[in-house]
DNA sequence: CCATCAACTTGACAGTGTAAAGATCATCAT
DNA sequence: ATGATGATCTTTACACTGTCAAGTTGATGG
């Protein structure tokens, strides 16, 4: 038989259950709502015991902490696609990006909900998530290089944009702001976005 | 004895139980986090059994609704009282008004994230939490009034500015972007926003 | 072939939200 | 004033959740 290899652990019942139970979470969390899922329901959709999960995750905290994870994986993958769609321009990039960020946020709304609860108190606990969220995050830090003043934090414009989309996200997904006041388009955020070049 | 007002409702054994209610769940959200309020606890500090606030509202969900709607009306007034401190001038009412937000996800960061969990599924299950929100909303859209061009939207500028500072807002709470990059204080995005003068 | 140990199951426990039924008390029509 | 009514609250019970402890299974290594 072959021996696999000693870095990709392999369950000697289940194939692989720490993979399987964070596409349960996955399933759950797109068709019942962050309401639906539990640490009790990810293991019967995995075929498992109740308890099975523990030998696995650090509790609950830590199977939501892996979703989150993987979320934010999808959620770096999808910009980075979005961003290679379109022509490789420092406006046309960035703009492919927030547009990638908002598509995200529509599609998977929970799964967008609980990636930031998770990232919220960023004790640090799960090295998977940190490294997971600095990624996404790296994604769009590069596509606002271009439009970073020379000698100046390039924090400055990133916390500038991220706020803006991020902001603009939550929004879009609430879907109104007061009274029978619609959230503008994007393109309207866009618009104030594209201040950013007089800056360079 | 004095009869009461017939429209304030006075509870029979306990005084106006559902406020006490929503100031318990205030208090154990400062006090222990999200994670450690429940139905059963609120009752518990309220000095109720468990069951009697099903009789004032509807389920946990009701409840948190309730909650979230109180921390709308302290965030409309803490919004509305730092904007009253400074001078009456338009730029100035609006960038009080945002340092008034931040202070308060700052001050009150599980409630913050409370409220808009709550106004998520936005289905206008609560009046209560819908006008309560829509009220905070209107303080910001007072503030960005005299920014709107004429003969546009005003929910243009409304929704550029809200999506700026929102966004920050849950930036600040995290505290990082990504590896050892640090959040740009807030004058760096007020800056930003300064730029929607050039629009009118 | 047996010892070892990780993976998983079973069973139990405290805590949660919710529903049904009963007790208590103010209010109101008679 | 007096009894009926109905809201308020309690008690009890149940399903579900996460977590722990003990036992079972099965693959691996000496």
């Amino acid at each position: 038989m072959p021996q696999e290899s000693s870095i990709d652990r392999v369950s000697h019942h289940h194939g692989n259950l720490r993979e399987a139970l964070i596409g349960a979470g996955l399933t759950l969390l797109a068709r019942d709502g962050i309401a639906g899922l539990s640490l009790r329901k990810c293991a019967a959709l995995a075929g498992v015991s109740h308890a099975a999960p523990a030998h696995h995750f650090d509790g609950v905290a830590g199977l939501l902490d892996a979703i989150a994870a993987r979320g934010f994986t999808m959620f770096a993958d999808a910009m980075e696609e979005e961003a290679a769609r379109g022509p490789d321009e420092p406006r046309a990039r960035l703009e492919a990006i927030c547009l990638a960020y908002f598509d995200f946020a529509k599609a998977h709304p929970d799964l967008f909900d609980l990636m930031f609860r998770q990232v919220w108190p960023l004790g640090g606990k799960s090295e998977e998530l940190g490294v997971a969220g600095a990624r996404a995050y790296g994604v769009l830090a590069a596509a606002c290089e271009p439009f970073v003043p020379p000698g100046t934090a390039p924090g400055v414009i990133e916390t500038q944009v991220w706020s803006l989309i991020h902001g603009y996200a939550v929004l879009a997904l609430v879907g109104k702001l007061g009274r029978n006041r619609p959230v503008a388009p994007v393109g309207d955020v866009l618009a104030l976005l594209r201040r950013l070049d007089l800056q360079a």
